[in-house]
DNA sequence: ACTTTTTTATGATCAGTGTTCAATATAGCG
DNA sequence: CGCTATATTGAACACTGATCATAAAAAAGT
């Protein structure tokens, strides 16, 4: 066969990430075919090749889509926010609620790890930059003003302590050792780290 | 063939796993192959499996070699504080020392997930409650009087604490966010949580 | 309208994987 | 020494990521 042109390169692009997010959700990491996802959206498997290059280029560009879903989530979630409410707490609560609400996709943000030498493509790079800055605008709100400036440092180790709080939730760590919960304890956390900033 | 006896059932399990865990810490969870350790110890396929059962199991004797080797490196570590030490950063460090020395193995403890409905065995969780008690030893040590009850529940926590800051670290996720020393980040975030408990 | 060129989609092909299991070779027992 | 229980094998199966000559369709040229 040749071009069918049924859709623009951008709108199979657009198709093959949809799918494959959705298989990524449904089946996880490990189980995950680029395969499965050409024959589901009536390609062949060669088409998914021509659009992303690699296996890794279709993995980047699905945990990309994650990442833009969870600042959308994010956002969506501090919007909600009243006036005086503890923006945050609820921060926290939106990192924990996407993850489990989307459990495998991502879980897949972390089961994939480029080629040590590789470089993530730029887009990639900015959607984290953008969840970052968007807890960074929160953190900063809260700090005294003379420490405003250590806000980033300051986020970027918040981030870790709540990730390391969700990811032992997550995949059964915690469980494991008999805590049940597991949000409290990071709010917990986040709480003692800026005790001393205020 | 049949049965050869070169080696005694327990011989061939210590066997496969020593040389199983030296493939996962070369090559990495992802491209981590059964049948390629197989061929390294000159036996077939069907031996590993009729040892291990399956891939997974495989995977979880290996795992569970990592956990034993981790806790002994913590105790290690641990035995050269001099007294009037601070034993708790010293067991951070190594909780980063031993996953930077052992990238892939460590790695591979949180790449492999069982099936959401499935137990991890027994051994393995003996060796993940021995590192969180070593750990917890120290923490008890730090607490007030008072407040050693709750160690346990603070341990789990800053060990979570901690493995954020040290995935983080191997992932390249500081790098990208401009983080040089994640390390001394983990320390403080541990400090800042014990403030309250002294 | 009819070539020619360029682009795009295909799927057979290759090398590899986890997993199964009938066939077979051996150790140890009677 | 023969027999049986058991350990070991590797071919077979169904899958994977990856490649690329082939063919089809669109675009450009005449």
């Amino acid at each position: 066969m040749g071009r069918r042109s049924d859709h623009s390169r951008a709108e199979l692009r657009e198709i093959i990430i949809s799918e494959g997010h959705r298989q990524m959700q449904e089946v996880g990491f490990a189980r995950f075919s680029a395969r499965e996802v050409a024959k589901r959206i009536g390609y062949s498997i060669g088409t998914v090749y021509n659009v992303f290059g690699s296996h890794d280029g279709l993995i980047l560009a699905i945990n990309g889509r994650t990442l833009e879903l969870w600042l959308g989530y994010l956002e969506a979630r501090l919007n909600l926010v009243e006036p005086g409410g503890d923006r945050l707490a609820r921060a926290i609560d939106a990192y924990f609620e996407f993850a489990i609400a989307n459990r495998h996709a991502w879980a897949a943000l972390y089961d994939f790890r480029l080629p040590n030498d590789v470089e993530p493509p730029d887009h990639y790079r900015e959607r984290v930059a953008a969840i970052v800055a968007a807890v960074e605008r929160e953190v900063a709100a809260v700090l005294a003003a003379p420490r405003k400036s250590e806000a980033l440092k300051l986020t970027r180790s918040l981030l870790a302590t709540v990730h390391g709080h969700c990811f032992f939730a997550l995949n059964g760590t915690f469980r494991m050792l008999g805590e049940t919960d597991p949000l409290a304890a990071a709010r917990a956390r986040v709480d003692d780290a800026l005790e001393g900033y205020r």
